[in-house]
DNA sequence: TTTGCCAATACCTGAAAGGTATCGCATGAC
DNA sequence: GTCATGCGATACCTTTCAGGTATTGGCAAA
């Protein structure tokens, strides 16, 4: 049984004459009534009375028809689905990223992508680098949105933006009053970093900048990522250090302040594996590209007028 | 796109695996690769993730599949309930006859047609021989049980059975009393015939019998149909004459009698339009056959013994 | 580096679908 | 009754395409 022979039957079964129906279908009568009847063979049953100069269906027509019409619509619409799935326009794409990710353009690049694809359901969620990397890996997330990006050759990347380093700092009178705070002078403070585990982690960047300023914290909290360790620093426990972009949100108990001394950054990138080429990550990153490219160019033109 | 090509695929999606899946579909793999490739090429969809030596399938090739697994559901279906419908075993059957057949061995032929298909629904209707004819011309129904068989030379047909006529008299003491009736000592009654219209009908065949016993019926009630003239008996507007199968059912106010005289018998024919074909047709007068074989034996047995 | 597995490709063969011409049969006009 | 007409079925040819065998290519494990 083929579709082909179904389609030939309903314009048969509509039209009630095989000259019509071919015309319809575009081709010969003859090859038409053949392939009717070897559809009646092929049941077994008699689907049209024949009698007279006049065609009829018969019962087993009828359902045969009924039932043809369902297939052919159910056909139709896995045609259009899969080809739109297939396109990117519809289906779901699951997207992680670290949590001072969600201050910077990444908002807006989840939006943007929105409105390009509607249809497509985005699964959103939070969880630290290294545990991006194993969910990218085990294929249980598509996108992985990672600070620093993530070290492995099976993956796709695009950097979506460079920023400074800034100070996260407890709301105290002591830095309050500084009008300009030196890294250097910090070695007796508490520093609250993230991740705790695994090492090295973007904690071990900030004790990097620690060594390079002479120095190693007095004291050292180490919590799991960057929402916890902003908690602590509002509640006065120490100083952070986060992405510039953070300084955004602000949050009752933290202020947020420049510093003087060795600023390595920090890249936000996207990640995906490099199998991995459904059209919806694909498209995520067509559209992160254009956003990183825009989001360079404004800071280049902002760099340049001051 | 061809149904073999859905079943293709779904065999390689459940299998993910071309050789395996080429096997359980008994042909060789490199045809199969090339359908599923010529599918793909189709829906210009990726269908599988074909990356390393391991393969999986894309969020496109998931909705197809769901949908597949439907229409060849469905498919099948369509293909099981047509063949039943075809073969007879389902469907609908118009059905109408005289009132007069519901006494006899109508009711336990449609019974065994009844348990011989049970799925084939029975479209019952009673009306007179004019109506039938016309109802069967215009397809309204497909078998019409009447009396006197229909004469037309598009109908297939098969004599149910024969049967005498008996007189249908109200319960006075006057026809109590008699132990033996002559149809000749009828001629000052009331004759209760049907129906009226269209003319010639049964009551002319009463009318001929009363002719050949030399008289015309002093009185002539007539009616539509076979109960509405029992009914007037049954409240004393006259006699009728009616075949003896009715006579099994009792009714209060009519007794029924043999009487002595000509006695043309009456019989019961179904009849079907010659060009309809259908199974539930063809069945039903296989079964009629047989029931009326059957009578026929039987009432040759009882005549012999008597 | 080699071996093995597995899908893809090359090439051939055969079945089947489509086209043209024609037949057979019924209907309706004269 | 005969003839013309309409329509589905059949005969025969051509072309397309699905399936088979042999082989290649690429990746992964040994």
């Amino acid at each position: 049984m083929e579709f082909k022979r179904l389609r030939y039957f309903l314009a048969v079964a509509e039209e009630l004459h095989f000259g019509r129906a071919a015309t319809r279908l575009d081709m010969a009568q003859p090859p038409l009534s053949r392939q009717i009847a070897a559809l009646e063979a092929e049941l077994g049953v008699q689907l049209f009375d024949r009698s007279r100069s006049q065609i009829r269906l018969t019962q087993a027509g009828q359902t045969l028809q009924e039932h043809a019409r369902q297939i052919l619509a159910r056909l139709d619409a896995a045609y259009r689905e899969t080809k739109l799935i297939g396109a990117g326009g519809a289906g779901r794409l699951r997207i992680a990223f670290v949590g001072s990710a969600s201050h910077g353009i990444l908002p807006n690049l989840i939006k943007a992508f929105r409105s390009a694809y509607p249809e497509v359901e985005l699964a959103l969620s939070s969880m630290n680098n290294a545990d991006l990397q194993r969910a990218l890996v085990q294929r249980e997330i598509d996108v992985a949105v990672a600070r620093p990006e993530l070290k492995d050759e099976e993956f796709r990347r695009e950097l979506l933006y460079r920023e400074k380093l800034i100070l996260a700092l407890p709301d105290t009178p002591h830095f309050a009053a500084q009008a300009e705070i030196r890294f250097a002078d910090l070695a007796d403070q508490t520093f609250v970093l993230y991740p705790r585990r695994p090492r090295p982690s973007y904690a071990d960047v900030v004790l990097g900048i620690c060594a390079r300023e002479g120095f190693q914290p007095a004291r050292l909290e180490l919590t799991q990522d960057f929402q916890s360790a902003i908690s602590l620093v509002s509640v006065g426990v120490g100083l952070s250090v986060a992405p510039e972009s953070v300084a955004r949100t602000q949050r009752p108990g933290v202020i947020y302040r420049p510093y003087v001394g060795f600023n390595p950054g920090t890249a936000l990138t996207i990640h995906a594996r490099l199998d991995n080429r459904a059209p919806q990550v694909m498209n995520f990153f067509g559209i992160a590209r254009k956003h990183a490219r825009r989001h360079a160019q404004e800071r280049k033109t902002a760099q340049d007028a001051s």
